[in-house]
DNA sequence: CACCCTCTTGGAAACGTTTCATCAATTTAA
DNA sequence: TTAAATTGATGAAACGTTTCCAAGAGGGTG
């Protein structure tokens, strides 16, 4: 069987507890004594068992990444920013996937209290009073990535969408763009749906465009509802000159459609995403898009989340920087 | 505080060991007193400490999932497979990025030691001697998903690299190409690298074509090594009339090259690509490929696993099917 | 020399389960 | 009717740590 900490104190002559200051990097123990705790363990190969460990200390290291769907190319890098990161503050990760499931959602939160997490990382669904009820019960400290609660009482760290959105419509009205249809996401998706399209809607507005309603678009972030939506855009009798996308993944199911049917990109149609997946970097055109920090999100997100179990910090939430790259499925209107 | 089984005890009026049997559905306890453990842990919202139970059955449902970069397009398809499989069998993973770093893996690998996972999914590195030493003084069982032990010993969840190749180079050869370049992985990797390139060699050799070394490229399965490798294949006097990439990334990257350089896939170049990756499917025009089955591959390995650790069966390795998915990216040659 | 600190060390208790040896009560067999 | 067997329930021990309390060993001081 594997060493215990009686093993190595038997074996160095010393009592369990002395073994246990020498791991823990207590001060109060001599250096003959260490040094002879440390040879024990050694040449026992003796690794703590963090179960019993944990048991005793009451805290596991353990934190719940709590993810709609590790397949789908928007988390990864999150997931990769998160473990990294608890990696750094040696902890580690259980990895769990709802499918924006209610139920599974809840599933996930009983396994961590029952598992002892020390916090969790939810990047689901948006957050409303049931799920809030959930996390109370679970006890556990909770920090939002990517996803918000409605009333601000949960810590998150998030880009503002709103304004990312307006921005990226700025840039197709600088270039002369008047004619701009969005494909948005879901209309009951209070985070990046509704933002997004209002973010749209302002930047229209700011520059004297009215909205019209024909050009407004809905879909669900993946590429056949953009695709879908392309093909609706292209049976229009006034077709918009550029498209905005609310994700990238959306946006090359758009230039695909397009493309398919005998137009180019961007002499036909402007397209930006959203998200700065690498799809859109690899695709052909590649598409401008306005980049989310994912590793960050996730890294920052880790790092609140241990703040908050060290008491370090008032629970304030924090808002990341996003950044508009520019590729090459837009171009410059000449005058109309 | 949260409830303990002992205050469940104390409310039912029994003992600890008699709660503990209805949690667990011990069969010798009468319905009555069932009944009115049930009602107090109803009442006392009493959930079981999991990591107390542990300790005591030396067991944590937890199983290590070690992998190269969640972020790279490959694994996450694999780890949902892995997730859900271990969902169905109240499992956890722990997810553990190496970057292919042999220190990462070892310190992974220490980690799981520490935290007493029940199994490990590998799906990092080929397996050598030095790493499988590793693997035993963990003394947790192993199963490599994606990758192999060269000796064989221990069990795995792969494809038949060498045949797939094989395949999707007789698929060129079938179409009338002749002149068929390939992006080959590193030639330091033993499971996707080498044998894939012997595959295509394969196919070649069997058609009675020989094979012409200037039309060996090699990659890391990236976009960039698959743009610079067509890059040099444009600047052959005798250029190829297909390309197979031994990735679906460097594929993409191939045909972005060509793409900008002018020239038109598949009218100029045919290309086909390995894995399967949604990158491939949304790409304009959409690349064929051999998909391999990752999410299969992560659920099967999960069971295998669970398998062995049941003691239920003989630790083979299991060889899943993988499939050729013809897609817009290749052209039918006429005579020469 | 007696006293009091400080510094180390040992060992028991506790963390919240499961399980095993006992025991009490009830049923069955003789 | 009594002995034996069966069933159900109890509580202590154990899992491998950490931590706290007590105590021993020096060392200074008056």
């Amino acid at each position: 069987m594997t060493a215990t900490i009686k093993d190595v104190a038997k074996r160095a002559n010393v009592g369990v507890g002395t073994v246990s200051r020498v791991i823990n990097n207590h001060p109060s123990v001599s250096d003959e004594i260490r040094k002879r705790v440390l040879q024990a363990i050694e040449e026992l190969d003796y690794k703590p068992n963090a179960i019993a460990r944990s048991l005793k200390i009451k805290s596991t290291k353990t934190i719940g990444v709590i993810i709609p769907d590790i397949s789908s190319a928007f988390y990864p890098e999150i997931v990769r920013g998160i473990e990294d990161a608890a990696k750094d503050l040696s902890y580690n990760i259980i990895l769990l996937n709802t499918d924006l499931k209610r139920e599974k959602e809840k599933e996930a939160l009983n396994m961590l209290k029952e598992k002892k997490a020390d916090g969790i990382l939810f990047i689901s669904n948006t957050v409303n009073k049931n799920l809030k009820r959930e996390f109370k019960k679970t006890g556990i400290p909770v920090v939002l990535v990517s996803t918000k609660d409605l009333e601000g009482e949960i810590p998150s760290v998030t880009i503002d969408n709103e304004r990312a959105a307006f921005d990226i419509t700025n840039y197709l009205i600088k270039m002369g763009h008047r004619k701009i249809a969005i494909i948005s996401g879901p209309k009951d998706d209070p985070n990046a749906g509704i933002t997004r399209l209002e973010g749209y809607k302002r930047a229209l507005l700011e520059s004297g465009i009215s909205v019209d309603e024909n050009l407004i678009f809905y879909g669900n972030y993946k590429f056949k509802s953009g695709y879908d939506a392309m093909q609706k855009i292209l049976m229009l009798k006034e077709r918009p000159t550029a498209i905005f996308a609310a994700s990238d993944t959306m946006a090359v199911g758009a230039a695909s459609c397009a493309m398919q049917k005998g137009f180019n990109i961007p002499e036909d149609f402007s397209i930006v995403g959203f998200d700065g997946v690498e799809l859109a970097e690899y695709f052909y055109p590649p598409i401008t898009t306005v980049k989310q920090p994912r590793y960050e999100m996730g890294s920052k997100g880790m790092q609140l989340l241990i703040d908050i179990l060290r008491g370090e910090t008032k629970q304030k939430s924090v808002v990341l920087d996003y950044e508009i790259i520019e590729r090459k499925s837009c171009r410059e209107m000449g005058g109309i």
